[in-house]
DNA sequence: ACATTTTGTTAATGTTTGGTTAATATATAT
DNA sequence: ATATATATTAACCAAACATTAACAAAATGT
């Protein structure tokens, strides 16, 4: 059996990493809980994470601190953070930091597991390439890339372009995150210049209006950065 | 007599389960039905199976996750995905690893049969290649590759030529899944250029005329892919 | 507030791929 | 050898796809 995958849980509410933990055990991930900061990087050390969520604000030692300790350490476990409040300051001091995420509290359960698997899916991709996911659930829409279908409830399903398909697939693999600009455009258009980024801006202009009919489901722009596909609920 | 091909269907609707199980054994199949991913990577691991059906929702451990657990023991196995056709709320899963194909469900239960026979052929095609298929269903049709015969209700079958035939039987080894251009040339036309690609074409055109009559059954494109062979219903 | 850069949107243009029919070439059978 | 079946090539058109252009709107920096 593939071993489950392992998360450490950096959380001093008790509570809340108590509940969160439950949850994500329930999901068949392996959690290890720790309640503080000293306490996630002595764990950190000790063993080997598939990602690892950190929460901001703790005492004697923050979850920013800690994140540059583990990525001392480590540069390639995916690192999520945990934040009551959505401050941009906090949200660009993290990306400094080195994370791969940003997760509010409170948040949706459901999106948070979406969220994980997708961060590891995309790190297992980094690693080993040949494994082609091509099945993708973005709010009412189901994506098969093999196909290049994308469908909506029970209605005849559109039929995408391979830049259409690879750019939505692209921004599935990073729901909730910003996909960078450079990324897919090195990866998809094979040279990042002016005119591939406005054919880019083209091609996303199309994807809003394929994903109109579900208003939970959005491409928002990350001015200079890139774009973030978010389901809201 | 050749033995029974076995199958592991994993599905935790117990009415849905049974009714596909029975229909599944009144074809010559041997089925395991486990209730859900547990018991069914527990039975996966105790025997050797030709083929899995994973119901993509089932509690605790879905789908997606289980094929990838079997995927991890075995990379050769064809796993074939039922996914419920009008998309519920709670489908928040998009991930898949290596699935040969995707079924809907409800469906129809000869489309299903017909999907599950292909997967199979294809498969024992790969690993030995001189086992030749004669027979398919094709909607309304009956190919006899052998013969190079494709009959229509109780009409005179039309003989096919030997690339329609070639064609026509690859297209149905690739039933509602892509047939890759590029596949049909280096095995059929054993070159892949533009003058055989155009003749590839003109025999899609040849088979499209042949299938015309059950309104039901279509050579699709998947533009710059391939061609799918689709049966509707 | 203004200038500059980045993004949104639509339409026009260019390019590639596919569909169709018929003409030509090649193979096969009698 | 000639008829017949099969396969390829050609020519033309249509559809799908991608890029570029042009202008409007937003975001950002000074």
């Amino acid at each position: 059996m593939e071993a489950a995958k392992k998360i450490l849980l950096v959380e001093d509410d008790p509570n809340f990493g108590a509940i969160l933990k439950d949850y994500l055990m329930l999901n068949d991930f392996e959690v290890t809980h720790a309640k503080n900061g000293m306490e996630g990087f002595e764990k950190f050390k000790k063993d080997t994470y598939d990602l690892c969520i950190l929460d901001v604000m703790m005492p004697y030692k923050d979850g920013y601190t800690l994140a540059r300790e583990i990525r001392e350490k480590n540069q390639d476990v995916p690192i999520v953070f945990l934040t009551a409040k959505s401050m941009k300051e906090d949200v660009l001091k993290g990306y400094k930091v080195g994370a791969d995420d940003y997760l509010n509290k409170p948040f949706d359960s459901e999106v948070l597991l979406m969220k994980i698997k997708a961060i590891i899916q995309r790190k297992s991709a980094e690693t080993k390439p040949d494994s082609t996911v091509f099945e993708f659930t973005i709010g009412k829409f189901h994506l098969n890339s093999k196909l290049r279908q994308l469908s909506f409830d029970g209605q005849e399903p559109s039929k995408l372009s391979p830049k259409e398909c690879e750019l939505l697939k692209m921004l599935a693999l990073h729901v909730d995150d910003v996909m960078p600009r450079e990324l897919a455009l090195t990866k998809i258009w094979r040279d990042d210049n002016y005119f591939t980024s406005r054919s880019m801006d083209v091609y996303i202009a199309k994807l809003r209006k394929y994903l109109k009919p579900d208003e939970n489901v959005e491409i928002l722009n990350i001015h200079g950065e890139g774009f973030r596909l978010v389901i809201k609920k």
